[in-house]
RNA sequence: GGGGCUGUAGCUCAGUUGGAUAGAGCGACGGUUUCCUAAACCGUAGGUCGUGGGUUCGAGUCCCGCCAGCCCCGCCA
């Protein structure tokens, strides 16, 4: 509709220039004419479009609402261009303009769909010659971003599953997008695990990769006991940092044989997720703190408190009420994230070969980091690290909840392993799918069993958690998100599976007749939501929430199943059939494509 | 003390620049299967949108106050 919409505003924008001409606008009027007028219907009922500016009209210009949009009607309907989209408008209420698209032009648009794989959505041009500034297309997300030598828990789900599906609808947008894993790769907790690495496998200093350190978080444990209740080891520790940072061979050696081994077990995760990352961790920007303390300085920015190097930001009160500070440089000269993520932000946004050259950076974290964000950020505007045409967004989201509505943990009180969660779910899908065959009579073999419940189980964590707007809280369940009914992943899934059988019972989905036709509300229910699709995508790049296209895609499945529970397809006659089928070819396309921008794969039977 | 987020049906949540009678799902109650997977569909009940003001033709949505819950706030990330 996307395209319609606009043809739609243009010819709306020249009827409004017929009734009131530009000469004789008040500034007020004015503004309210200039606006964006042509919104989507509210309500089905109401059509396809709907134009509301006769209410806000009314009192301006001293004429009942239902007048005005009547001379707007009028207008509408002289223009050929108009008559070639819509039917006769309606003036509803107390002045509403109801506009319904006509069925040529839907059918047309149908047509379109059958053809092309994009479904109507359009891929962004970026044309260098357009802007006056050089710009790019490349977006950077940061996502994800576990700590190495630790385990990936429910806290890393959310950002890895939402920065995945901005990503994905980014990338197909058109813009060229980098996923950068910002993993905590360095930092003090180095020090006491080389230590204890040293002392436990004393052989890993010097050659690579010869050991498998098996149990990683059992060792981070360990050494983290050592660490709080041996002041020796402390010590011993805090001297290793120092050689590390100094790049002590030994000591680079052993950081990197945890990196390696914590790295393999991230990409374990990553692989049954199916999510691509670059990593690109915290300690990358080593070379670049001192150059940034450097740079801060010169710019007066920097001020001396107890010794460390910090910045006041107006507005920013502590615990006492005191200016707060951001520290950039410790007092023992050490450095601190919100250091690394000011070398992140100039590094990013610089140009290649020097950095990145992105002009959109994107940081999907939880929503308890917005206040860093917003220091860093100001920080960076201060320092002029922030081109122009460039943005720097945060986007934040709640924290995973278990169904007490408290953070979710294990029974004993421990984090959850997302390893634990999704095996659970999968667990949970895999018996779900057994006791149904049983019910039904119904014989699979192994290998079915375990890829629908893989499917079913992964599709279900991460829509439940896409689904939800993501700056609230969002509560965990493994019976709701599994759940047959509602808006759940087995839900779309179903659709899906519905219209494969459709194929296999002899349906060809690859229609390419030149005689479509509808006569059923059945199937333009069903249209008209199909075409909502370029819409909606549009809706999640410009919002960066993908529960707008969750939403969407229930309710394009719900139209769906309607259709097909009212409405015979295989057993209708031509050229009902033919057209039907043809529905259900988009249906199962704009699916399979919204939910591979949610990162979820499909399945024909399940 | 300062800042942020949240508060909508019994429960979990939508609600796009302010627009028509506030929407889904679950749960409850009732109905539908000679037919493409009933994992579905149809219907009924259920609301002072936390609260009090304000702005206006019109507020769940914007502004101000208050209440409740969660989160963040100096050398961890």
């Amino acid at each position: 509709m996307l395209k319609i919409s606009t043809q739609l505003e243009e010819v709306l924008n020249r009827a409004l220039t017929k009734v009131f001409p530009k000469e004789d606008r008040s500034p007020e009027t004015s503004s309210i004419l200039t606006r964006d007028n042509l919104v989507p219907a509210s309500k089905p009922e109401f059509g396809d479009f709907q134009i509301n500016c006769a209410l806000s009209l009314a009192k301006e210009i001293k004429q009942p609402p239902r007048h005005i949009a009547q001379q707007i009607a009028d207008q509408l309907q002289k223009d050929n261009d108009f008559l070639q989209i819509c039917n006769a408008p309606n003036i509803a209420g107390p002045g509403f303009i109801n506009l319904s698209i006509n069925s040529q032009t839907l059918i047309s648009e149908i047509y379109i769909r059958l053809k092309d794989k994009r479904l109507g959505v359009p891929l962004k041009k970026f044309s260098a010659a357009q802007e006056k500034v050089e710009q790019n297309n490349r977006v950077i997300i940061d996502f994800s971003s576990p700590n190495i030598a630790k385990e990936m828990h429910v806290g890393h789900l959310r950002s890895t599953i939402i920065g995945d599906s901005l990503a994905r609808v980014l990338e197909f947008c058109g813009y060229e997008v980098l996923r950068i894993n910002h993993v905590g790769d360095w930092g003090t907790q180095f020090g006491m695990l080389i230590t204890h690495l040293k002392e436990v496998v004393p052989e890993a200093l010097h050659k690579k990769d010869v050991v498998e350190i098996s149990d990683l978080v059992n060792f981070y444990r360990q050494a983290k006991k050592r660490f709080d209740e041996d002041e020796d080891f402390q010590k011993k520790s805090r001297s290793e940092v120092v050689n590390l940072q100094a790049g002590e061979e030994g000591s680079l050696t052993a950081w990197q044989l945890l990196c390696n081994q914590s790295r393999k077990e991230f990409q374990k995760i990553y692989d049954r997720l199916d999510i691509k990352l670059n990593e690109r961790g915290e300690s990358f920007y080593n070379k670049f703190l001192v150059d940034i303390v450097d740079d801060l300085k010169n710019k007066n920015l920097l001020i001396n408190d107890q010794g460390a190097k910090c910045i006041f930001l107006d507005g920013l009160l502590g615990k006492d009420g005191k200016p707060q500070p951001i520290i950039i440089q410790k007092s023992d000269g050490g450095f601190n994230y919100a250091t690394t993520d000011l070398a992140a932000i100039k590094y990013r946004l610089t140009k290649s070969p020097d950095g990145d050259g992105a002009f959109r950076l994107i940081y999907v974290t939880d929503a308890g980091q917005a206040s860093h964000f917003f220091g860093v950020f100001q920080i960076a505007k201060l320092a002029k690290w922030i081109p122009r045409n460039c943005q720097v967004e945060h986007v934040p989201f709640g924290l995973v909840q278990g169904e007490d509505g408290k953070k979710l943990k294990t029974r004993s009180g421990e984090t959850i392993r997302l390893v634990d969660l999704l095996d659970e779910a999968i667990q949970r899908a895999k018996k779900d799918l057994k006791d149904r065959l049983k019910t039904e009579s119904r014989f699979e073999n192994e290998s079915f069993i375990d890829k629908v419940s893989t499917t079913v189980g992964i599709s279900a964590i991460k829509y439940a958690d896409l689904s939800q707007n993501r700056v609230s809280n969002y509560q965990f369940s493994f019976d709701k998100m599994l759940s047959l009914q509602g808006n759940t992943a087995p839900y779309l899934l179903y659709a899906l599976v519905r219209i494969a059988g459709i194929s296999r019972k002899g349906g060809n989905l690859n229609v390419s007749s030149k005689n479509i036709q509808f006569n059923e509300p059945q199937e333009w229910a069903l249209i008209r939501k199909l075409l909502q699709l370029d819409c909606v995508i549009e809706e999640v790049e410009k919002e960066l929430l993908p529960n707008r296209l969750c939403g969407y895609l229930f309710e394009l499945s719900q139209t769906f199943n309607r259709f097909y529970d009212q409405i015979p397809i295989l057993k209708a006659s031509e050229p009902s059939r033919t057209s039907r089928l043809a529905l259900c070819a988009i249906t199962a396309d704009t699916l399979k494509l919204g939910m591979s921008l949610l990162g979820i794969p499909t399945l024909d039977r399940m």
